[in-house]
RNA sequence: GCUGCUGUAGCUCAGUAGGUAGAGCACACCCUUGGUAAGGGUGAGGUCGAUGGUUCAAAUCCAUUCAGCAGCACCA
């Protein structure tokens, strides 16, 4: 007797081992059309696998979000079929589902082309069109790779020895196509049905490892209705939209070119906007007692060997030779820097917390194929600071600073923040006791700050462990941001030190903190978050005043001496345009505030305001406009004061 | 760094089978003084990423190189 146990807490008997297929035809015909899988005791599985032991299961259908990760698998191994059918000299290796879709790497001579994709294409809708069976076996594990050595297929050898001993050797097949594959998938290629598309061709690393050889990788993605994948393909093109390269270039804010790969012109609109947030980020800090500092752009190797940078680091920094045969290197962090200020004289722990901040010039020599707009640079400024405390004090301090981190993340209009907790990696310095002491440190912290966080399992710095809060942008990319780090390292290896109560002298520990990061990436996420559209307090440009004729000339450049006097961002349209020109023009630019000015206004000492991504326009008198514009364009911090 | 793709006026792009380049926008000048997302006319502007090669002749073919894009790897 078989008991099989269902979610309403329902049970079934049966004499023979029966499938989830059998089972939802027991409960009703529409299940048993609806079911495309099952979960059989926490596991997935096919619908059609033999069940002989009591079980729990649930019975899936395309209503669960699971049903996606079903079609897509199924669509990867059409995605396969397909190609082996098309380019029969090709090899599998692994095509799972991933959050967008899926992807197949293969192992060929030749790459495909974005021509082939179409043909790829075509053939997976006429496998679809087949309704091939789908159909799960098990190997012994000779047997699995006696057929992959006779197919002379290393990589899918390889894969079969990572299987662990204890887990069963399983094999899919549909057609004439054979996969090593865990599963669950399907009972037939029709059940995927056509709501996919190929998406672009890329190599990548065996096994993730660049030393390895690079395979061909087919991406596609796959949804359970054509309106879903239309709905994915919009918001991509949506996405493209936003893009900060795009709006940076058509916003004239900054601009890159190849005599200086990876660093940034800002053009007078992007530094605007690049120093509104430099100050509002130094009047919070400022309010939190950091002390401001500025350290060298070069210094000597010395250093830099003495801090550990050179040996781990030195591949990703620039170099410059002096006529003295001194080698000197471009900071790519401040913290060295900061600790030499902090040496300057004797500390004592009443000093402590001493909060150091700088806007810290970095360079850094990143791949090349890293390099990435304004978001992923090589010389970059970041909001950094480096709080020197005792170890008593990690727990407040670490609080703080979260705090302060999502109330400036609010005022920026973020408010979905991601933060993962990097624990202990494996090549590590300092004691065990130690690490435990400053993993505790920033998990109560993380808790008295009310943040949840995900673990990262040994992806800590070498010195400490690591909060990181990440964003995510316009096109799903994640974006690190904001870090906080435990350091009980650099204060040993650059001597820094404070004497304490009992007149001994200590090492003080190190929090490495940023909030924003990389000004020039944060200015990247903001321009896609906001499409361009800054809130107004951060618009490069906030008011143009735009005179209707060339008789209203005089009264227009009145209003914005008076706009200008009051601290406002302010331009003047005086161009030979009509009115209608010059509203589009601005609005194309994302100015936030347009006042219109003709005869009519002038006479009544009014203007007319029209406000970005209204239709509208609003008289208002010049006392009113004045004070209106200044409260929308306060920054929030000083907004805040004022309250 | 690796694989693939791309590189033509300030911007967005076209350029068919190799015979020394075209459009729209922007810009300049002129006309128009017009009430809320492009009024009209005229004109100037590029040697086709760079270098080398094939050819009577190359933006167009080949090689090298640089940069950008996508993905992978990297991201203290």
């Amino acid at each position: 007797m078989l008991k099989i146990a269902l979610p309403d807490g329902s049970e079934r008997h049966y004499n023979a081992p029966v499938t989830a297929a059998q089972i939802a035809a027991d409960i009703g015909s529409g299940l048993a059309k609806a079911a495309i899988a099952a979960v059989v005791n926490g596991e997935n599985w096919d619908i059609n696998r033999v069940i002989n032991v009591d079980s729990e299961i649930r019975l899936i259908t395309f209503k669960d979000d699971y049903s996606l990760e079903l079609i897509r698998h199924d669509c990867a191994h059409i995605l396969a079929e397909a190609v082996l059918e098309l380019f029969p000299e090709t090899q599998v290796t692994i095509g799972p589902a991933i959050e967008t879709g899926f992807y197949y790497d293969f192992y060929r001579k030749s790459p495909f082309s974005t021509d082939d994709l179409a043909t790829i294409e075509q053939r997976m809708h006429e496998i679809v069109d087949r309704d091939e069976e789908i159909t799960r076996g098990e190997w012994s594990r000779e047997e699995a790779i006696r057929f992959y050595k006779d197919r002379n297929e290393p990589f899918k050898i390889e894969l079969v020895d990572a299987i662990p001993e204890k887990e069963t050797v399983s094999y899919y097949q549909q057609g004439k196509f054979i996969d090593l594959c865990r599963g669950p998938h399907m009972v037939s290629t029709k059940k995927v049905g056509h709501a996919f598309k190929l998406m672009k061709v890329a190599g990548a690393y065996w096994r993730g490892d660049s030393n390895n050889p690079m395979l061909q990788r087919i991406y596609g993605t796959a949804f359970a209705s054509q309106a879903d994948l239309q709905a994915y393909l919009n918001m991509l093109e949506e996405a493209e939209k936003r893009d900060h390269r795009k709006l940076g270039k058509a916003l004239n804010l900054f601009h890159m070119q190849e005599e200086a790969t990876g660093s940034i012109f800002w053009h007078p609109n992007g530094w605007t906007l690049f120093r509104e947030i430099e100050n509002y980020i130094r009047r919070r800090l400022a309010t939190e007692n950091y002390k401001e500092v500025k350290t060298p752009q070069m210094i000597d190797r010395s250093l830099w060997e003495a801090s550990g940078h050179w040996e781990k680091f030195g591949e990703n920094m620039f170099t410059a030779n002096t006529q003295e045969d001194k080698t000197l290197a471009l900071k790519p962090m401040n913290c060295p820097g900061h600790v030499q200020i902090y040496r300057q004289g004797v500390k004592s722990y009443r000093d402590l917390p001493l909060r150091m901040s700088e806007f810290g010039s970095c360079h850094r020599n990143e791949p090349s194929g890293a390099l990435h707009g304004i978001m992923r640079v090589r010389a970059f400024t970041q909001d950094d600071a480096h709080i020197f405390c005792t170890e008593e004090q990690i727990n407040s301090e670490s609080v703080a600073f979260c705090n302060l981190l999502k109330d400036i993340y609010k005022d920026f209009g973020f408010s979905n923040i991601r933060v993962k907790f990097s624990d202990r990696p494996e090549v590590r310095a300092g004691d065990d006791a130690t690490w435990d002491k400053a993993e505790q440190a920033l998990t109560s912290a993380t808790q008295a700050a009310g943040i949840e966080t995900s673990s990262n399992p040994g992806e800590g710095a070498f010195y400490g462990p690591k909060l990181e809060f990440v964003l995510t942008d316009a096109i799903g990319r994640d974006w690190q941001c904001g870090t906080l780090q435990v350091d009980f390292i650099l204060p040993e290896r650059l001597d820094a030190e404070y004497v304490d109560e009992d007149g001994l002298r200590k090492r003080p520990v190190m929090l490495h903190r940023a909030i924003l990061g990389s000004l020039e990436r944060w200015i990247g996420i903001l321009i896609e978050q906001y499409s361009g559209k800054m809130p107004a307090w951060l618009s490069p440009v906030q008011v143009v005043i735009a005179p209707i004729t060339e008789t209203t000339n005089n009264y227009a450049k009145f209003i914005y001496q008076l706009l200008e006097d009051s601290g406002l961002r302010v331009d003047i349209d005086l161009r030979n345009e009509k009115i209608g020109y010059k509203i589009r023009e601005h609005s194309t630019s994302k100015v936030p505030f347009i006042l219109a000015v003709g005869a009519r206004e002038e006479e009544a000492k009014t203007v007319a305001l029209r406000q970005l991504g209204s239709q509208n326009q609003e008289v208002m008198t010049l006392d009113k406009v004045s004070s209106f514009l200044q409260s929308q364009c306060m920054p929030p911090d000083l907004l805040n004061n004022i309250k």
